[in-house]
Order: C-alpha cells, then sequence, then structure tokens
DNA sequence: GATGAATGTGCAAGCGCTTGCATGATTTTC
DNA sequence: GAAAATCATGCAAGCGCTTGCACATTCATC
C-alpha cells in the first residue's frame, strides 16, 4: 500500500484515556484522520475493493479473508464515510422529510413513526421542520436535495410549483403525507369526510341539530379546508347546517382554542354542540366552557379530531376522532422504501380511523 | 470540455409538464443525469474550478463571470451534489441529534428549536429517535457518523462507553442535551435542584408537609434520578421528607400517572400534597383524582415539571416549572456551531426557569 | 516600455468508496 | 492429466466537488 505509506500518522485505534475531558473537537489539535477503507485494507493485507465487497457483499469473499478484514475494520474501529459512498452509489439511504414548524401537534408523531420504520431498513430521516415564514420556500426542499435524499416525505398536498418541479427534475420519490390525492404524486392520508361523517352521525344520532365549528384557516391549510368541507357535506347528508353564527376560524393552539369559544358564548348562539378542528382547540374550548360555567356534555358537547395522547385527560375526557397519524407515517416510510428498492409502489388506499367516545359529547339535555 | 461530449444526455432545464402524474422515479425510465458542475462549466464557457468558486467564493470572481455562471446555474437547475462536496470539504453542514423515541414527550420540541437555530445557519439535522430498545445501542451513533454528520447532540448525560468513545476517535464536536454536567463533554440543561426547590417552596410556603412523588424510573433514566435527588434534598432543606407510602416510580405517560396516583390513593396516605415527574403523569394523576372525587387543590395539591403545552388546560389547571426546553434546544445548536466555526465554545450554565403557578396547588385545607 | 504586483482563471490532484473487468488460483470434468 | 469452469481477489476508473498552484492577463510604477 503506497498510500498508507505516505501519510503522516497512522491513526490510533485505542481511544486517549488520559486525555481528560475534551471539551470539544479543538481545531489547532492534529485532527485524527479517520480510518479509512485504505487502513483497513493495508492492516488486513489486501486491496480496498476486497475491504468494501466484505463489507457491502460479504458472500463474494472467502471467509478466511472475511474474518481477517473484519478483524481489523473492528480493530480500527472503522466507519464507512457516507459521503464517499454516496458519491459513488449515487444513493445516500437518507431520507428528506419536509413538515412545518411542529411545536404543539400531531407531526412529531408522525415524524417519530417514520423515523422508526426507516430505521429498520437502514435509512436516515434528515428532518427539515421550516416555520410558518419559511414553509413555502423552495430553499428549504433545496437543502435537503443537496444533502442528496434519496426520497422526500412532503407535508400537505398543496406545495408551491417548483417544488414539483425540482422534485421531477431529480427524479426523486416522494410522497405527500396527510393528503388523498394531488395530481402531482403519491398520497398517504385519510378521508376526511369519513372523519366528518363520524362527528356528524355521532352527535346527530344524539339529537344535536344547532352545530358550531371551531376550525383551522381554511385560506392558508388545505389540510383545515378539507375538514371543513368534509364536515359541511357530512351535516348536509343528515339534513344539517352549520350554525353560522358558531362558526369560527383560527390559527390552531389551546389558546385560540379558548378565545373561540369564548367569542361564541358571547354570541349567546342556540349551539348544543361544538365541532373542533383538533383536540388543541378543543382543550382549549373545553377550559372557556369550564371557565363560563357551561357544563359539558350536559349543556354542550364537545368533538373533535385527531385523538392526541393528552385527550382523555382533559376535563371532561374528549370524545374525538382518532386519525391514523402513525399510520401514515408508517405507510410513507413504506411508500418511499418500495420506490426505492424498485418495486412498483402502490399508494396505500386511504387509512383506518375511529371514533373515540369519551365524555365530552352525550345527549341533548332540556335547556 | 471533453466530459460532457461524451456524456449520452444533455440534461434538460425544462422539467416536463407533458408527461402527466410521474408517480413515482421508475427504474426503468432512463434516470435523468442529475446536472453537474461540469454541466454548468460548459454551458458558461469556464471550468469547474471557477463555477466552484463562484458558488461558495464569489468575491474570488470578477463579476462578469459570476454572472454568466450564475445565470447558466439557474438556467440548468443546478443543485450541488453535497456528497461530492462533503468528501471534498471534510464537512457535511449536516448534524446528528441522538434523541430518544420522542411520541408525547417534550423531546420534538426540543428538537425543533435547533432544527431552528441551525437552519438559520445552513445545517441540516440528521434526526435519530431509537425507541427504548435501540437506544443504548452504539450502531444507532455509528449510523449518524456514517452519514457524516459534522457534530451530535445527545440526549441525557448517560451514554454507553462506546459512544463518547467514536465520538471522541473522529473528533466530532458534540453537547450532551438536558444535562448538567459530565465528565465525558458538555452539556446544556438546567439545575434538577433548583427546580426542586421550587417545587418544594412553593408546597412548603403553603403549609404542605406530607408529600408524595410519582417520579420516572431512576434506575434507567438519570433525569429521573437528579429529579428525585434535587426533590429529597430540597425537602431536606426545608425540615420535610418523602411520604414513602406515597412515593412510586413508573414509566412517563399520562396512563402510568393515573394508575400510579390511584395506588396511591388505594393506600390512604395522608398526603396533602403530590409532586409529579413531569406533566405527563400529572395529567393522569389528576384525572384519578378526579375519577376518585378528589377535589383539588382543596384536598390535593398536584405539581410537576415541564409545563407542556397542555398543562394550562388540564382540570385544574396545572401548576408545574417551566423548563428551559427551547432554550436548551437553542443553547445546544449555539455551541455546536460555535465549536464548527472554530470558536472557542462556551458551555452555557445552567439554564433559568421559573415557576408557573395555576390552579392545581392551594394552602393546606381543614381535612 | 520594461518590471512588478495584483488579479482572475484553468489545471489537475485529490476526498474515500464502489465495481466492471482481468487475472490468478483452485476445483471440476472428461 | 489437460482443459474448462468456478471462484476469489486485485486493478483502476470513476462519482462530483474543492483548492493549491501555475499561468495569463491587466494595471500601476518608475
Amino acid at each position: 500500500m503506497a498510500r498508507s505509506s505516505n501519510r503522516p500518522q497512522t491513526p490510533s485505534p485505542a481511544v486517549g484515556q488520559d486525555e481528560g475531558r475534551q471539551v470539544c473537537a479543538r481545531a489547532d489539535a492534529p485532527a485524527p484522520r479517520p480510518v479509512s477503507l485504505a487502513d483497513v485494507a493495508a492492516l488486513s493485507g489486501v486491496s480496498t475493493g476486497t475491504v468494501s465487497r466484505v463489507l457491502s457483499r460479504p458472500d463474494m469473499i472467502s471467509a478466511a479473508t472475511r474474518e481477517k478484514v473484519l478483524a481489523a475494520a473492528e480493530r480500527l474501529g472503522y466507519v464507512a464515510n457516507g459521503a464517499a459512498r454516496a458519491l459513488a452509489l449515487r444513493r445516500s439511504r437518507t431520507i428528506g422529510a419536509l413538515v412545518p414548524r411542529f411545536g404543539g401537534s400531531s407531526f412529531p408523531t408522525l415524524v417519530q413513526s417514520m423515523e422508526t420504520a426507516l430505521a429498520a431498513e437502514g435509512y436516515t430521516l434528515l428532518l427539515s421542520a421550516p416555520d410558518h415564514a419559511r414553509a413555502q420556500d423552495p430553499a428549504v426542499l433545496r437543502a435537503l436535495l443537496e444533502r442528496g435524499v434519496d426520497a422526500v416525505a412532503l407535508l400537505g398536498a398543496e406545495q408551491p410549483a417548483p417544488v414539483f418541479a425540482m422534485l421531477q427534475q431529480h427524479g426523486i420519490p416522494f410522497v405527500l403525507l396527510w393528503a388523498m390525492s394531488s395530481p402531482q404524486g403519491s398520497c398517504v392520508g385519510f378521508d376526511e369526510h369519513q372523519a366528518a361523517a363520524l362527528v356528524v352521525d355521532h352527535l346527530a344520532d344524539q339529537g344535536h341539530q344547532c352545530i358550531g365549528f371551531i376550525g383551522g384557516q381554511t385560506r392558508d391549510n388545505g389540510r383545515a379546508r378539507h375538514r371543513f368541507n368534509g364536515l359541511v357535506q357530512s351535516l348536509a347528508r343528515r339534513g344539517l347546517t352549520l350554525c353560522e353564527q358558531a362558526h369560527l376560524e383560527t390559527a390552531y393552539g389551546f389558546a385560540n382554542g379558548y378565545q373561540a369559544m369564548q367569542a361564541v358564548l358571547e354570541r349567546q348562539t342556540p349551539i348544543t354542540a361544538m365541532v373542533c378542528g383538533n383536540d388543541y382547540l378543543a382543550a382549549g374550548a373545553l377550559s372557556a366552557l369550564d371557565a363560563a360555567g357551561v357544563e359539558v356534555p350536559s349543556h354542550m358537547s364537545v368533538i373533535s379530531f385527531n385523538d392526541n395522547d393528552f385527550a382523555p385527560y382533559l376535563h371532561p375526557p374528549l370524545t374525538t376522532v382518532r386519525l391514523p397519524i402513525r399510520g401514515m407515517g408508517e405507510a410513507a416510510a413504506r411508500y418511499l422504501l418500495d420506490c426505492l428498492s424498485g418495486q412498483r409502489p402502490v399508494q396505500p388506499g386511504p387509512l383506518p380511523m375511529e371514533l373515540v367516545v369519551r365524555h365530552s359529547t352525550g345527549p341533548i339535555t332540556a335547556p
């Protein structure tokens, strides 16, 4: 190995115990050149090609050499250089996730479930969670592409046009999360109409006729829009309409739910049930009702969507539609993995959901 | 450019509008070779070196050439190949985060705040969120290192020895989140004793003397252990001890809080206040108290740590110590960025916290 | 109008890994 | 026992980008 001889320092497999606490890799310390394939090859007396094959296609190599090489790799603490591998292989075993800022939402669960499913196949998630301002910026996707992601999962069907253009130009598989259909690509999601129907049927079956809705902003949020549309249609199917006086749009979040509910109460509407766009809004709404002394569910039923982990611990425990959050993460992971493994991927149909009836809804009571 | 002439296809900058919906990049389609530096160089009539410099050190290049090159890059939709860049530069502008599975916890917020701070500096987060079984597996870190992360943030001071060994061998800066001090490296965290003192003082000031604790498993969770120790010491400082009958350890989570509280109630202990290891446990406990008809806070005060977003919406709104979750994410990001930019990084001191008094605690009432 | 400095660009050698092809070693087959 | 088939390994050419160095310009200086 000519190469290893003109290298100044042999990397030491032993980790310095004697240096005491190393606060941070310092620029002035002679950075120990990381162990490379060539080092392993030199130590085991074979070529780099052989080492590479031992690591990626072990059965091509005789058992004897394999052992030798593995021992050397182990001894040197060899860790492959992914950049080099990615460059040669033109794939990085890395998947990009483009999910709006996720403080206080179900997106962490979604991301977590994707990560778990991907990790099982040796893929790692590159996470991009832009805040509202950056969310529509194609540069965010570009940053992911520059990192060489093999595939991308995006939240929501509504992406700026350049996003789809870039994905297509790069020929990168992608999937749209929390979306049912898009002319642009495959989706993984659930049927908002079905979710709305579960809610409406539940309320209608209990005799509610005058129903309000506190939902997300439909203008810049396709998911909120679908939810609203689904609700309106489901109500119509049961011969009902939304009580317009008790219909508000607001940003998601506990505090907004509180305020919205408060506003509705002030209007003295005749509603007996309030549908909330998600559990955060519902939790806020419940809190506002509590503060106003309105009893739930005897005077007002509250129902929402998601079944976040805190839903059973609200007061009263919240009736809500359990949306397939983890399911979406797993389905998206599977879809993308199929794309990458060359299998013809099948876009999963709408994922199942169920109504979880707790104590925030009940039959209408005499006023 | 000899090179570009022996390449079969000139990549087309125009994105095919006519192909209709492309569900997934197909293996059988002749994958359009992505646009490379060489393509940009060819189109603008300069060398690849010049293009590279335009992109990374624009002021080295005359305005005229720069414009020309940028126009060509734009026209071709050039996106740099991060693998090649990382290989040449030996850095990836990618940071690894190693955080235990984060369904239902404050870790998403932590990760989010780190991601935001890093993205502002052009770094991207590689997320690894192993479940309990994989959490101690050095292979998880190895996967991150193989991806060529420039630095790593790990949750908790307690990592298996090989983890530190690998980090040190690679000379990779790292920081331990949610930890105050470690012989192994720098930490970003807050003072558990101070948190405990806030809780204990609040309770003691209201006359509580008989206090219980539902905490996390101290055996395999250093954070839970610190919290417990802090509590015991703070109690001692006020001349109090934990009511052993009302001390339980359990995994974190709403349901476990519920069960633990239920178990404590069955034991008929004389406690007037219950400290919970975090808001999830507290929410469960509140729910159990509600179910058992125990009034909070008149018959039992409940207090905990974190101030999760749902805390104000529990019944009653939860008194809790607001921990500096976002602050940790930001501080960790800053610390690592400093390491990477060659500045002497300063390990931040304990981050500030505050007690948020809501309605789940109150003065002791006649039994 | 030479000389030197300053500036802008090209050249080419890597960065560490993979892999098609060639080669040499070993086994099988008639 | 020679030819053929099989197997294990080495060789070396990339993958796309960066950058030190060399070389051309251009411009100021005497």
